[in-house]
DNA sequence: GTGAAAGCGCTAACAA
DNA sequence: TTGTTAGCGCTTTCAC
């Protein structure tokens, strides 16, 4: 069922058969409701390779992330389907499981050539060649937007979680409760976030004048086994830290999991500053009282969907950028011990 | 840069480009070599959709999902991916959120329509509805493969965990230790492994002419919390079962919460067997000793994936359907009781 | 071996 | 308001 063949039925020619079909609106209701019979009839649909190749427009956005399994891609992805849907798009998703030459291959594959937008949650390709590969989608005009991943404004938009300053409010936090050993564990994929948050670790501690033990700053992956391990590791050493900050939601129940086996209360024997990565983390985080940085997917997710909207509705695209850096909010709960008041 | 572009610098036919760019045989060293350096230089892609119009073939499949959080989709995906791109697809990801209108909305998408081919994971639909809804897809013959959902043969091919025999060698695992009150906790999503498994505990309980309990068959979501309340449910009955058998791996670790919870010790004071998603699961599971049926994602990902590509390649289409049945395997460990023992 | 040309199904000027 | 027609970029017979 072709076009042609719908045309033919209604007795009428192509062009009003596309015009119904796509709600133009100068046609009379005659003609319209003979043709949408047809259409129904027939079930037609109109072949989306043939008008996106006519239109040029594949009103398609692809969300490239590492991995769907981790809450803030999950819930990322999920909120700005929605988004985006509602405003005629759909969403496809690419994984790149943390590979680079998978990032690389998404850049080249058809969809990101068929795409009309990109939202890339990805950050573990190296700057340079970054620059190199979206050149071609640069040309095309076609926006692509890179969450947590700086890039020059010039050459992609980006918005990133503003790690840096969530780290020193979580160092501010444990130094106002007398905390001068503070250790902290990561995972070690997605460039940005990474650096971002050790640099932000050693700037508070500066900015306070504490000395920073590197073997304090522990690495492995996004997982509760690393949290698990590392914590066990860091307070096996001969001088422990006092507080952990754990980067992330895996790696914080990764370091629950080896106080509870160690027989150590949070917030009494030990503190810990944790990170909430979704929204679907609130209830645990707060009913087990552990203070958090929060991350705001979902509002990241909305505001990069609208911006992603606005410039492909907008002609001339819009030129006001999103929000560059999110505040990544600390939310006091009770796993902080005060350890100026236990020495009063 | 089309193709034209690329057959006028490269002094040659746009017939002569194609050829070379498909890697078709019958050309010239020297052409062959003066197109490349073209196709090269000016880093030349052809264009996605106009191939897929010009040969009705677009090299995609389309992997439909509930969502990637669990390990059983997210693994199933991933290994799917991978296979399928070994044979020259790529593979898009569409998520369904357990909507049924998303579902269906699916189906009457571009993805479906520009798919040479369709692996559905999804089972919220309504027999006859989607019967409806794929009719499209068959007439173009279209194949779509299902996962865990039954459907007639000659309507599309299906693929699905033996849910029924699974749940069967749990229960008499169970009852060979003596267990007669068993509990059972599921999540409601997902037609056929839901009734698949209350059915195979039916059957499994009558061919041993225990009497089935409904107030021992619990309902939830495939979650944490579901198989921490459902448990403290079950256990505060007034005689409440000696064993639990806890649907997925998210229950079942809910459950192990409440029992640590609640200070009883699994394989001594309790009788449980869990289900293993994915292979990622496997180290906790028997770290912990648990007893679990244990589903091949992976096997079912490579087989569906080949099955898939069978289809696509061969001209006939492959008659052989896939396996219909996955066997669940049981893998025991120390997590039932064995209370004949006990009371000798 | 290579080129010319006819589509693939749809959209959008332009005409009427 | 409706119809005619020229593309969109590529593939693929069919000639040469």
């Amino acid at each position: 069922m072709t076009i042609k063949d719908i045309a033919k039925k209604a007795d009428v020619s192509v062009a009003t058969v596309s015009r119904v079909v796509n709600g133009y609106k100068w046609v009379s209701d005659d003609v319209r409701n003979r043709v949408m019979a047809v259409v129904e009839a027939e079930n037609y649909r109109p072949n989306y390779n043939a008008s996106v190749m006519a239109t040029g427009k594949s009103n398609m956005i692809v969300i490239v992330i590492p991995e769907s399994v981790s809450p803030f891609f999950a819930q990322f992805t999920s909120v700005a389907t929605k988004e985006l849907k509602a405003a005629g798009y759909v969403t496809m998703l690419y994984q790149t499981y943390n590979d680079e030459a998978e990032e690389i291959a998404f850049f080249g594959s058809p969809f990101a050539q068929m795409a009309d937008g990109i939202i890339s949650v990805t950050d573990g390709m190296d700057k340079e060649l970054l620059m190199k590969i979206i050149q071609p989608l640069r040309e095309k005009q076609k926006p692509v937007l890179f969450i947590d991943r700086y890039l020059p404004p010039d050459i992609a938009d980006c918005v990133v979680n503003d790690n840096i300053g969530g780290m020193k409010s979580a160092v501010d936090l444990l130094y106002k409760n007398g905390h001068h050993q503070i250790g902290i564990i990561l995972g070690r994929t997605g460039m940005t976030i990474v650096n971002d948050k050790i640099t932000g670790f050693h700037q508070a501690m500066e900015s306070l004048d504490l000395p920073v033990d590197n073997r304090y700053i522990r690495m492995g992956d996004w997982t509760v086994e690393t949290g698990y391990l590392e914590t066990q590791h860091l307070l096996s050493m001969p001088e422990p830290p006092t507080a952990i900050i754990a980067c992330n939601n895996f790696i914080c129940e990764g370091a629950l999991k080896w106080f509870d086996h160690a027989g150590l209360q949070v917030g009494k024997d030990i503190s810990l500053i944790g990170v909430e990565e979704s929204s679907t983390d609130t209830m645990l985080f707060s009913w087990l009282g552990i203070t958090t940085l929060k991350l705001d997917s979902e509002r990241a997710a909305i505001d990069a969907s609208r911006y992603m909207v606005g410039k492909l509705k907008h002609d001339p695209p819009q030129d006001t950028p999103p929000e560059t850096e999110y505040p990544m909010e600390l939310i006091v709960r009770k796993s902080v011990v005060n350890l100026n008041k236990n020495e009063s």
